[in-house]
DNA sequence: AAATGTATTCTACATTTGTAGAGAAATACA
DNA sequence: TGTATTTCTCTACAAATGTAGAATACATTT
């Protein structure tokens, strides 16, 4: 089971705001927003999917995500990873420095990150 | 303007054959097959978009990507990077080498490849 | 309590996407 | 040279997606 587009527009204003009534949902658009039904019809499909989970208050309904952006996330790169990358992350890896303009600061720093993850993993043995 | 999945699949087989007949592309499929008309449909669509063209003999067409995989991937991948890490690299970069199962080997070879990386914008300089 | 505002569901419909048949035109073959 | 095959276009239609009004129920304000 997947997000559409327009699901996922919803998606990432619950993970900003974490939890947020429906009003909350619409104001975050920016002009012309959206009609607060559209809204809530797709919040509903998003419910049904098990994307999306609510708390009851009163007539109204505190809405919040039952996945994590980064586990979605996640799930997004492998696809990709998988599909034009025959699964190998390091190709994959191989073609992100080459591909995005990381400046001389930000490679170092993945430099270093890299070097400690195969430190602690050399340790975990 | 976007691939949608099914337009997306034959891209890919495009990407691996290079350059494809109809029969091709539709052999390439596990069975059950689709209908050669859907394949063609979508080619067209895909013409239209301006993802593929062809080159005629005879009476059938040889089929071609017109945008290479890298670029329609580097384009996929930004759109994540900024949809879901603020468009910082850095941070997708940190999140990738966490939410990825490297190993060992794959590690040192990243590294190694991101430190060429920053000797070599270190002497271009 | 009546009027107004807000949230929700139900229903509806236009657009996009996936799939493919009918028919025409070109080609291959018996 | 008539027949089968292949490729293509045109048309069609079902399913998925995006968008929102009408109706309803509850809450708030006057």
């Amino acid at each position: 089971m997947h997000l559409t587009n327009a699901e996922e527009q919803i998606m990432k204003l619950l993970w900003r705001l974490d939890k947020a009534f429906i009003r909350d949902l619409v104001n975050e658009f920016p002009d012309p927003k959206p009609a607060t039904t559209t809204v809530l019809t797709l919040l509903k499909r998003m419910i049904d999917k098990g994307f999306v989970n609510y708390k009851q208050y009163g007539n109204s309904r505190e809405y919040y995500p039952l996945i994590k952006k980064t586990d979605y996330f996640s799930d997004h790169i492998n696809v990709l990873i998988k599909d034009f990358f025959n699964n190998s992350t390091a190709q994959f890896a191989s073609f992100f420095t080459n591909e995005t303009d990381m400046n001389q600061e930000e490679l170092k720093e993945l430099r270093d990150l890299v070097d400690e993850k195969i430190k602690s993993k050399k340790t975990k043995k």
